[in-house]
DNA sequence: TAGCCATTATGATGATAACTCATTTATTAT
DNA sequence: ATAATAAATGAGTTATCATCATAATGGCTA
């Protein structure tokens, strides 16, 4: 059976295979480029050189550089994603999934940095409106599920908009690789920690009473928990 | 006297204020372009066009285009700078001073974001390591100023390391400048006032306890009065 | 197995834009 | 007025993206 169809086992034989492994290549060549020379300093000459084909031939498969980098890009963020869904424990309590998320992420970004500045070039396509990347989208959703999660179990409120935590959680995170990058430093657990007890106010109350079996809730967490909700109702009073 | 010295009146007339009023000339005309165009979509012809000189005598004031860059970034900060120095009242409490801040770092980015964009590209010196821009450095001056003045003076506690706090604040604007221009929105208040509760439990227990001296009662009587309000708002609002 | 056609690959070529430099023009000093 | 210095110019050089006419390849039928 294995002479009968040659195909199904080896690699490359397939026209389709062979063309699914340049692709790769090409792919490969372009990140290893664009990472290592930054977007301006890699040239289409030099990723076709090392995926070990002709310039022409990088046009067959990407319409132009932009292109190419949106697609490194994209599969960035694909892998990524891939990673947080492991790197979180859905059955864990919500402050705890977002631990591991923060911890997922800022490791991450660290590790690769490079990738936060080309996923900015990748974003500006010529039209100007800074459009945002589908994969981006897919990535971000692991945060929202986390948080929706949560309010359906009653263990966070909705005094913030999810988009407005999200700007909160991810923006310092990034905010802090680069800090942290910019002082050749490591990752830094504490930067997590901080970034969740900034969350704390918007645990309800609920989870604060199951939490003060172990030790009691401080008054200002209270107040500040009250005070978002109240802001919250006043302006939509407001309308 | 007038006659022996005519270059002390008149704009333009020595040839230290005519190169001035060309190297201002040629930084609006490049900011022009690039806010338009993009860095990738401006030439170097176009900038000189619009500054009404010959494409070589761009590279007499500016050394390249990165370099041109550069300087219309840092103008861009310096002038941010100055405005929020205006912004922010210092004899205010440490958290009014940092709404005022908020409010005027988010309007300035939906306003102009495409400097934000602008800044990115500005940043990447071919030399790898993301530099820093000084005239950034001096701008973010102005928040460690004001959490500076709130330790000193008490009312902000050293619980989080300065740069943390930067991080989580402008980290957490730039997200929301962008995902506001992404809605097509505009300013959104309640952006500032959500970022400034989370940075409650950063206050020290002498500005709790100021805070509820004004209002005589104490915590729990205001405890008790929030939730009466809180309790009324909800069911209002359950309409 | 030979030959045909569609698919894939190539690299020379054109177009554009950053940057240079020999020459010209303007300004100051004597 | 003239020499010396500084500033401005734009045609020319180089690099790189993207195209396209031509060539190679591989599957398919007779």
């Amino acid at each position: 059976m294995s002479a009968s169809s040659p195909d199904t086992k080896n690699t490359k034989n397939t026209q389709r295979e062979r063309l699914e492994a340049k692709e790769q290549s090409i792919l490969n060549a372009a990140t290893e480029v664009f990472t290592a020379l930054g977007v301006d300093g890699s040239t289409m000459a030099e990723i076709a050189r090392r995926a070990h084909i002709a310039e022409g031939t990088l046009y067959l498969y990407h319409k132009n550089k932009q292109d190419l980098l949106a697609v490194v890009v994209g599969n960035f963020w694909a892998d990524l994603t891939k990673g947080a869904l492991v790197a979180v424990d859905a059955s864990l309590p919500v402050m705890e999934q977002l631990e591991q998320l923060a911890t997922y992420h800022l490791k991450a970004l660290i590790q690769q940095f490079d990738m936060v500045g080309l996923t900015y070039r990748a974003r500006l396509r010529h039209g100007e409106p800074e459009y945002q990347l589908p994969k981006i989208r897919e990535y971000v959703r692991v945060f929202d599920q986390i948080i929706e999660r949560g309010i359906s179990r009653q263990e966070f409120t909705e005094a913030m908009p999810l988009w407005q935590c999200r700007d909160v959680f991810y923006g310092a995170l990034e905010y802090s690789a680069r800090t942290l990058l910019l002082r050749e430093a490591q990752f830094d657990a504490s930067v997590v920690n901080q970034l969740l007890v900034m969350f704390h106010p918007y645990k309800t109350t609920q989870t604060l009473a199951a939490d003060s079996e172990k030790n009691a809730p401080s008054t200002s967490e209270r107040l500040a928990n009250i005070e978002a909700q109240l802001a919250l109702l006043v302006e939509r009073e407001a309308k």
